[in-house]
DNA sequence: CTAGAGTTTGGACTTTGTCTAATTCGAGAT
DNA sequence: ATCTCGAATTAGACAAAGTCCAAACTCTAG
């Protein structure tokens, strides 16, 4: 499946998202690429010819986004979110020098001898991270 | 094992590290407690009576721990890092609601399936985080 | 006591993200 | 085509976490 920003429309309505010209260029920038992005380069990549849409708007749109289970927000980096476009179960490698981010899909990978939950909890999620560095 | 303040100039020594006074007390709010604290957490701890010890210091000393290897860096919440003194292998359960951070004993779980690492690249670490929330 | 390396400090600064009140937008009614 | 009104967007002030730096302090060896 190839977006276009011609699909945005259909994609935020299908997750009950009311499609404004912001929030498509918003998705366009997260779907045409299917990087992992933060939210200053959404910032910046839906900027690039004027600034047409606000600070605000961006992290609005991709908190909405995110509620909606349009995207998913990827917790690896002290110092800023990533979302990512790609809501197939998956987990991480991340480069702690490059700060690069890849998926690796959960299919294969399996998870054993996982305690049980505390009494009354329910599961959120399964985040697994690699991290990596160059060798030396 | 118990920690004493009197511990710690050991424990700082066989880790390379200078055991100044500030060192002992950062090293002592977190290994008398054995919980994950944030910087911030740290910082009132240690300055209960009267201010004692700057922020800077608080971020340096805790830079210095986690470089020595004496502590861990958990980055579960998008807005602030926690330190575990905890380094022996271990991952986390995460409420999501409460923050409220728990080791889970590396010993029992398996991880099977991972894709091999790229070409030059060495491991550093694997970080498992299961989030949770309260059911309803 | 003195020198010098190593440590600590306050405070200015940066970055990421939040908040709010005012404005603008746009879909449907007319 | 225009009007209306709730939804969306905006600028900019604010907040929190963390970094940086030059000056001041401390500790130990001589």
């Amino acid at each position: 499946m190839r977006y276009s920003r011609d699909n945005m429309a259909g994609l935020l309505r299908s997750h009950d998202i009311n499609p404004t010209h912001q929030r498509i260029e918003i998705a366009y920038a997260l779907f045409s690429r299917m990087e992992h992005l933060s939210a200053d380069q959404v910032m910046a990549l839906v900027n690039v010819h004027h600034s047409e849409t606000s600070k605000a708007t961006v992290y609005n749109t991709l908190s909405l986004f995110l509620q909606k289970g349009l995207i998913r927000e990827v917790i690896v980096d002290p110092n800023k979110v990533f979302y990512d476009p790609n809501t197939r179960p998956h987990h991480h490698l991340y480069d702690v020098e490059s700060g690069h981010l890849t998926d690796v899909d959960a299919e294969d990978i399996h998870i054993s001898g996982l305690p049980p939950l505390p009494e009354g909890a329910a599961l959120e999620g399964i985040d697994l991270i690699v991290r990596i560095r160059k060798a030396g």
